[in-house]
RNA sequence: CGGGGAGUGGCUCAGCCUGGUAGAGCACUUGGUUCGGGACCAAGGGGUCGCAGGUUCAAAUCCUGUCUCCCCGACCA
């Protein structure tokens, strides 16, 4: 077994840095399918543990599962005007099917909100239907140009929530309400701190009325989309007819929302807190918390395979995800590697030495920090670093933010911090204006957040009065 | 679609200029010695050199055509 090659450093190509991560990893792969991708066990199991994470929050929030079908017709995607506009050019379409060509293509659902109104419009009738909440987990194909594994590729896992509301009001709290449960995921389980904000016209959802995102700052210092809420007004209603009658008797449009979150948020996990020597993932979303490597030879090995056997157990019946690593014809130096690169949290080493002493060595990934504990007390200490280590990731990833998000008050900053992260400056609100920044510097609006205090102002790039600064990077 | 590269075991590539019938590293299989930060030795399996035609006694190599893929510019959760 020789050396194996290094991982690209961030420094040096990040975005390689990425792809040959999320690879060695063993998170995903592209497949013979230009632009799909292999989700591996591995890669999965943190989005089952997302999935787990946001079911439970869609359950307190009064949501439900449910399936709508893949294919959608055509004519459908029609239906509302500025969806298909937005749509189009993504989409994969059914002709055949049965050995015949159809009489009407099907395509490939982007999102759901047509094929989902078409039913909504049947299941309800009165204002004591509503509200409708429910949520589907499923695939999307949106045919992309240039892929990347998990930010961008042709098919998609996500989930896609759908909601029916008697009035404008509740559906904008609603679409805020989930945005709220996107930022928790992201801040309390993903260790990642995000911005909360609405998108401006230009960047909002095809058919939407108004989009809110939580946007993230990468490594990089480009910001990502993880995750949208939009409040689609009556627009879908409108066009599917999806009416109930009210206690005054007259027929009414639902006022709907939609919002999702998908397999992109693995990207953004490996973006925010992974580092040269590979994958490190908040511990309540790993798939490893803990791996234990026995060393030894011999019958020495097998004393140490007994005694991590015991604690192995013990974190198990803790609900720690542990992973005991007996392989035999690999060395220790060689386990140490590959856990590191996978996202193992904790290691645990345990040789002949420790058990002289009745001790052994536990190890953390995001700080390399060794420290030795006596084997009755590893299993609390287990814990508690896992704790910590969750902590101190959030803490880290805040850090990176602050220190990567100025304040812009000129056209020459601007150019200057093109690269530096998020900029908050003033725009006047026009789209051509917001398209020019973008053509020039690459830079486009990510969103207004809620958080920042709007003070009047004038625009960076024209001079015009601005309402309040809105938040401008690059972005994936 | 505009600009630039590449197609050779599972992966990364060498060989091509100057034709002689295919190599290395990694991975894989078997056996042995190792094991506290990527172990070593030995033996072994695996390739119609993208495809089609041409030149030649002989083509991975030269010529012609063709297909595919990757990277950079317009889309995007």
């Amino acid at each position: 077994m020789a050396q194996a090659e290094k991982l690209t450093t961030r420094a040096e190509n990040f975005s390689d840095w990425y792809v040959e991560l999320v690879r060695r990893a063993k998170l995903a792969d592209y497949s013979e399918i230009k632009g799909c991708m292999v989700i591996r066990p591995h890669g999965y199991a943190i989005w089952e543990n997302i999935q787990s994470v946001l079911d439970k929050m869609f359950k307190e929030t009064g949501h439900q599962n449910a399936y709508f079908p893949m294919l959608i017709p055509e004519s459908y995607m029609h239906k509302e005007a500025e969806h298909v506009e937005g749509f189009s050019p993504q989409l994969a379409v059914v002709t055949h099917a049965g050995g015949s060509k159809l009489e009407e293509p099907l395509v490939l659902r982007p999102t759901s909100e047509t094929i989902i109104n078409a039913n909504f419009a049947k299941w309800i009738q009165s204002h004591r239907d509503l509200p409708v909440l429910v949520n589907q987990w499923a695939n999307v194909v949106r045919w992309e140009m240039r892929t990347r594994l998990f930010l961008r590729t042709s098919e998609f896992l996500w989930q896609e929530g759908h909601t029916c509301h008697a009035t404008e009001k509740e559906a904008e709290e609603e679409t805020l309400r989930m945005l709220d449960v996107y930022r928790r995921l992201a801040e309390e389980w993903m260790a990642m701190p995000v911005l909360c904000g609405q998108k401006t016209d230009s960047e909002k959802f095809a058919g939407a009325v108004s989009t809110y995102s939580i946007e993230a700052l990468m490594q990089d210092k480009k910001a990502l989309q993880a995750g949208t809420s939009h409040n689609l007004g009556q627009n879908f209603a409108k066009a599917f007819g999806t009416q109930y009658q009210g206690k005054d008797g007259q027929q009414h449009y639902v006022y709907q929302t939609s919002w999702g979150v998908s397999t992109r948020l693995i990207g953004a996990l490996v973006m925010t807190h992974s580092d040269d020597k590979g994958l490190v993932l908040p511990p309540k979303l790993s798939p490893v918390q803990v791996v234990l490597i026995p060393i030894g030879k011999k019958e020495d090995f097998v004393l140490s395979v007994e005694a991590c056997k015991n604690i192995h157990a013990e974190l198990l019946s803790k609900g720690i995800r542990s992973k005991l690593d007996e392989d035999e014809s690999t060395s220790p130096g060689f386990k140490f590697h590959e856990w590191e690169m996978m996202g193992a949290c904790l290691r645990i080493e345990l040789g002949p030495k420790d058990l002289a002493k009745r001790q052994c060595v536990l190890a953390r990934r995001d700080t390399a920090e060794k420290q030795v504990v006596g084997l009755d007390s590893v299993v609390e200490r287990v814990a508690a670093e896992l704790e910590n280590m969750q902590k101190d990731l959030f803490v880290r990833a805040q850090k990176l933010v602050a220190d990567n998000t100025f304040v812009v008050n000129s056209w020459e900053e601007m150019c200057e911090k093109a690269d530096a992260g998020f900029l908050l400056a003033h725009w006047d609100g026009e789209a051509a204006t917001e398209a020019q920044i973008k053509q020039e510097l690459g830079l486009s609006t990510r969103n207004r957040p809620f958080n920042l205090p709007q003070e009047k102002g004038l625009c960076v790039k024209t001079g015009k009065p601005s309402v309040g600064r809105v938040v401008f990077c690059k972005a994936y």
